[in-house]
Order: structure tokens, then C-alpha cells, then sequence
DNA sequence: TCATGTTTAGGGTCAG
DNA sequence: CTGACCCTAAACATGA
């Protein structure tokens, strides 16, 4: 088993899942904000096990970044050049990885989506997000057909104007969140988080116009990620910037506030509306506070790189 | 054309 | 055993 600081991470694949990584490439840029392009960069570049077979988990990267709600797309600003959106994670799912673990997941970060419309219910559309991989696929429930969004996705795919976001923690029912945006907006950002928030902060910073006093709202989480993992692949950990937080000149990216890690204690969460910091929910279970404070909380030697 | 993004599909692992 | 999570492959759409 190679050691850290000697040659060591070469060419075995790191125990993180590409949600870990992609997270990390993320959490790693000083606007909290990447083009798909500098996720690929930041993997390969402190993962040379992901130098090879580029393909397979690219395409695996891009379904992550497009199935799993815990990331966001930011539109590029019209006077931003290049291709694609930016990904940034979605606030509130600050806790997936409880205690900075970028190991496995307990619980998937989901929105659900409460349909308006009769034919289609909000539980339909749970079972949807969290069961497709496990033949719920009556097919009348969707279209069945490669590249076309289920209907109830709305004609616009992921995010239509008839649907609401709520938080889930896994539980049925969910919560209407109050800022549900998309209502107010009426955009097709995928995302669109549940409190409305950040969006509305990233549009802001674009250039987009305000939504009213929600964009000032603050999200205090500021903290360490660490992580106990193994020999092979330390703790990553990695200090969550202050937010609102400008560094101009560095790229050409908008100053974007993105909160990242919550605060480890629970219910604790935020600078939210009343009622959604206990909906927020816990990722993980397993409590790795006491591991991660054993252990320290020293950077994955990969990511000492940047 | 290629990079990006979305969706479906199926198999594996792990925890409750 | 079941459900949640993860990985991989692939079809397809879209935009630079």
C-alpha cells in the first residue's frame, strides 16, 4: 500500500464517488463554481487514476451532475465566452457529506416536486427521483423515449413553471417550501433551489435581475470538511470560504456566494425560513465529528496541489 | 463535429 | 430482503 507523500494516489482509484469529487472540484474553486471542462481538469489533475479512460467516467461525471439535484447549472452570463454552464452545489446540500465524509452517501439530496397537475402526483414524482434505477418504470408514467423529458418534467425538462420544489429528506410528503422561485421567475434553471435563495444570489451576481430581498439573505456556513478515510486516500478537508466573497481578476467568473457546509450541529442550519432548517436533511448518519477530530483535519495531499 | 447535458437502463455494494 | 446509493453504458438532444 503506497503512503501518502510518496508517490502515493497514483493510479488507484481514490475511494471517492464522482458526487465527492465533483464536490470537491467545486468547493475547490474560489467562486464555488465551475464549468464541466474544470471539473474534468481538477479530477485529472490531482487523480491520475482519471487520466485514463477518460470517456467512461466523464460521461458518468456528466450523469451525476444531471441526475443528482445536490448540483445546480449557472447559466453563463451572455458576455461570458466558452461552452456550458457553470455547476455549483446546491446549498442545502451542504450536509450530504455530514462532517466533510466524501465517502459514500447516506442519503441521496433530492428536491421533490409537487405537481399541480391533477393527473400527476408529488408521490409519483418521488418515486420517480428516487426509485428509477429500480424498475419503477410503469411505462405510462413516462415517455419512455431517449431524450425526451417525461411529461410531467414540463416541456422545458427538469424544471417547469407548474411545479414547486420542496425539500426532501426521503420522507413522503415534503414541505412547500414559500420561496419556491420558479413561480416568481418563471426561468428554466435546473435547481432552483428550494429556498431560492443562492439562485438568487448567482442571478444577481450575473446581472439577472433582483427577486426581491430574498438575494441578502445570508448563509452562514462557513466550517472544515474533513475526512477520516483511509491510509491510501487521507482525510480531504478544505476550508469553505466566506461568502459573498469577490476575487476579481482570478477568472472571469461571477462572484458567486455558495454555501457549502453547514454547521455540524443539527437543526442549526442557516439563515433560513423558519420550518426549513428542520426539513433539511441529514445526510448521514454515522457521526464522524469525534473520527475527524482524531484524525485532523489535513488536506487530501491531492488537493494540496492548487 | 464535438462538448455538453439529459435520461434510461441495469448491475453492484452497503446499511437498516 | 429491500431500499438507497454508486457506477457504467448508451441513446439522444442541443449549442458552440
Amino acid at each position: 500500500m503506497p503512503r501518502p507523500g510518496k508517490n502515493s494516489y497514483s493510479d488507484q482509484k481514490p475511494p471517492y464517488s464522482y458526487i465527492s469529487l465533483t464536490a470537491m472540484a467545486i468547493q475547490s474553486s474560489s467562486e464555488k463554481m465551475l464549468p464541466l471542462s474544470d471539473i474534468y481538469k481538477f479530477i485529472m489533475d490531482r487523480f491520475p487514476y482519471y487520466r485514463e479512460n477518460t470517456q467512461r467516467w466523464q460521461n458518468s461525471l456528466r450523469h451525476n451532475l444531471s441526475f443528482n439535484d445536490c448540483f445546480i447549472k449557472i447559466p453563463r452570463r451572455p458576455d461570458q465566452p466558452g461552452k456550458g454552464s457553470f455547476w455549483a452545489l446546491h446549498p442545502d446540500c451542504g450536509d450530504m457529506f455530514e462532517n466533510g465524509s466524501f465517502l459514500r452517501r447516506r442519503k441521496r439530496f433530492k428536491l421533490l416536486r409537487m405537481e399541480h397537475s391533477p393527473c400527476k402526483s408529488g408521490a409519483l414524482l418521488h418515486s420517480y427521483h428516487s426509485h428509477h434505477q429500480h424498475s419503477l418504470h410503469q411505462s405510462n408514467h413516462h415517455s419512455g423515449k431517449m431524450g425526451h423529458p417525461p411529461e410531467y418534467l414540463g416541456t422545458m425538462g427538469r424544471l417547469s413553471h407548474f411545479q414547486s420544489y420542496t425539500l426532501s429528506s426521503g420522507q413522503s410528503g415534503g414541505f412547500k417550501h414559500p420561496f419556491a422561485i420558479e413561480s416568481l421567475i418563471g426561468r428554466d434553471y435546473k435547481g432552483v433551489m428550494a429556498s431560492g435563495l443562492p439562485i438568487a444570489s448567482v442571478m444577481h451576481h450575473l446581472g439577472y435581475p433582483q427577486l426581491g430581498g430574498m438575494v441578502n439573505s445570508v448563509w452562514p456556513h462557513v466550517g472544515m470538511l474533513s475526512e477520516p478515510v483511509s491510509s491510501e486516500y487521507p482525510p480531504f478537508s478544505m476550508a469553505v470560504k466566506g461568502l459573498y466573497h469577490h476575487h476579481p481578476g482570478t477568472q472571469s467568473m461571477p462572484a458567486v456566494p455558495m454555501p457549502i457546509k453547514p454547521m455540524p450541529t443539527l437543526g442549526t442550519v442557516t439563515g433560513m425560513p423558519p420550518g426549513v432548517a428542520q426539513l433539511c436533511p441529514r445526510m448521514m448518519d454515522r457521526d464522524t465529528t469525534a473520527l475527524a477530530e482524531e484524525k485532523g483535519s489535513s488536506l487530501h495531499p491531492a488537493l494540496l496541489q492548487s
